[in-house]
Order: structure tokens, then sequence, then C-alpha cells
DNA sequence: AGCCATGTTTCACA
DNA sequence: TTGTGAAACATGGC
């Protein structure tokens, strides 16, 4: 589950690997996962140099010599710095790259790549230089969520009539969070997933704020989720036993003891303290 | 073995 | 504006 965590750590990982590489050749085996046709994307990006790279919610932005390149994981996936010789075997892009990996093997069909694979979804979607805000849906996000201060979050609430978990769901609101962090989350802040925004006092907002930061921090320290790895293959060490109450149903509270429920929450799951997170 | 439900995302369409 | 379903899939349970 790429979330912010793991988005940041890949970010940072393709800024130390791949800054000055070139993209020689595409290999695209999922089309859909495209904005443009396949030739138009293989076209647009071949002979680019990669010149940086940054995070904008759970999308990584590749910056090259020829527009970017943006990336967005989906449901999960993984980046990883191979080579011809060692692709997966699953995977949907390949970016074929110029010189030697130093932590590859060299040899003659030992052709260094970047290859990405999604598990369910996700894209990998090309803008041209100085037309990435044409690019709706990345242009839509709103800033990092552990960027935002307690003033910027207050304004963002003040007003708003959704539930507390549609809104930090919501990309075009805070960008990172997805369903699997937000459990921690509100718990961290005590506030049930369905509490209605405008019932949200001061101090919860204060909790709110602090909350998203620390869930996230916690991951971001241990390298990012176990069932992501980072380019080299290798994976995060933010394990079960670090999750506070998600995926943990029926398991007791660690601050109260009560069996976590699991409940439905509109289209998605939601793991809670019954006890911890009142909806009042 | 096969069918169904579920899920780490996002958008389009009611 | 907001809620629901659908879409590039894989796994586990019945």
């Amino acid at each position: 589950m790429p979330e912010f965590p793991e988005i940041y750590l890949r970010t940072q990982e393709i800024k130390a690997n791949l800054v000055g590489r070139v993209i020689r050749d595409i290999d695209v085996l999922q089309p859909k996962s495209l904005n443009i046709p396949v030739d138009d994307f293989t076209a647009a990006l071949s002979g680019a140099v990669i010149l940086d790279a940054y995070q904008r919610g759970k999308w990584i932005f590749v910056e090259t010599s020829q527009g970017y390149l943006l990336l967005n994981l989906g449901m999960g996936g993984e980046i990883l710095l191979t080579s011809r010789a060692a692709l997966p075997e699953k995977h949907r892009l390949v970016f074929y790259l110029d010189g030697q990996s130093d932590k590859l093997e060299p040899g003659a069909d030992d052709q260094p790549c970047l290859s990405v694979n999604f598990w369910w979804f996700g894209y990998a979607h090309y803008a041209a230089c100085g037309e990435l805000e044409k690019h709706e849906m990345s242009a839509k996000l709103g800033p990092n969520a552990t960027e935002v201060s307690l003033e910027e979050l207050k304004s963002m609430l003040a007003g708003n009539k959704s539930r507390l978990k549609n809104f930090l769901l919501d990309q075009t609101r805070l960008a990172g969070i997805g369903n699997a962090y937000i459990h921690d989350i509100l718990f961290l802040a005590g506030l049930h997933p369905l509490r209605k925004i405008d019932t949200l006092s001061q101090q919860e907002i204060e909790a709110l704020h602090a909350a998203i930061r620390k869930g996230l921090q916690i991951s971001l320290d241990k390298g990012g989720a176990f069932y992501e790895v980072n380019l080299f293959g290798e994976k995060g060490g933010f394990a079960m036993e670090d999750i506070l109450i998600g995926y943990r149903e029926g398991q007791p509270c660690p601050t109260c003891a009560a069996p976590i429920q699991k409940i439905k929450t509109g289209g998605t799951s939601s793991f809670i303290c019954p006890t911890c997170q009142p909806l009042v």
C-alpha cells in the first residue's frame, strides 16, 4: 500500500539513484495505466535525462529533460531498480537506462532498468515540460498531509459538513493518507472515523493534526510498511506489531484493552477502539 | 475446483 | 455536493 511514507521513501531513492541517468527505451505492458497512447509515451520519454524527483501525496513526480513522468502505484506495487537479466515476472512498465548500476553485476545483457509494477490500478502518466498544471489528476492534489500547519488544517475543516474519514481520504484536501494508515491516525487522535467535522472541538482538531504527523512518521522512521519494498527489493521495517489497531479486529486496544472492532464506513472498512473513539 | 467477497485507489456518474 | 459503483487483480474462505 503505497501511502505517504512509502511514496516519500521511493521518491528519495529515485533521487539518490537515478538522477543523471538516461532513459534509453521503454516497454509498456499495461497501456491502460498511461494517459496517452503507448507510442507517444515512449517517444516522449526516450532519451530523457532524469533530473529530479519529488512527492505530492501518493504521486511521484520524476522530472526529466523531456517532461515529467508521473507515477501512482494505486493499490500497491513495486518500483525496482534492476536489470534486464533480472526482471521480475510481474511488471507493467520497464524503463531501460544508460550506464551501470553499482548495485548490479556488470554484464553484457545486464542493462540496468527501472521496473514498475502495479498490483491493481496505478498510473504512469506523462506531462510535457511546463505543462504540469494541465495534468488534472495531480494538479488537483492538496498539500502533503505532513506539511499542513494546524492553522491551515483548521481553515480547511471550517464549514466542512462531511465526515472525518471522508475528509482525510480526499486527496484534494490533504494528500497522502490512505485507508491503511488512517486507522492508527484516527486512533491516535481519539476520533471516530464517522465523526462529523462540524462537531470537532479545537482540542480535537489539534489532536488530529498531531496524529496525522505522528501516524505517518512512525512508519517513515522504520522504512515504510512491511508489505512494500524499496528500489532494491528490501521490505520496509514498519511491521504488523507496529500497527496500533489497524487490521487487529478482536485484539485488545493498547490503551484500554477493549476489543478492537472492524466496522463499515461507506465503501471502506475501518478499525476502531469503541471506547477510545466514541462516535458521540 | 470454482465462486464469491474483499481490498492499500481513483474517477465518473448519479 | 456527496455517496455509490466500476475498473488493469490476487488471495483466502466456503
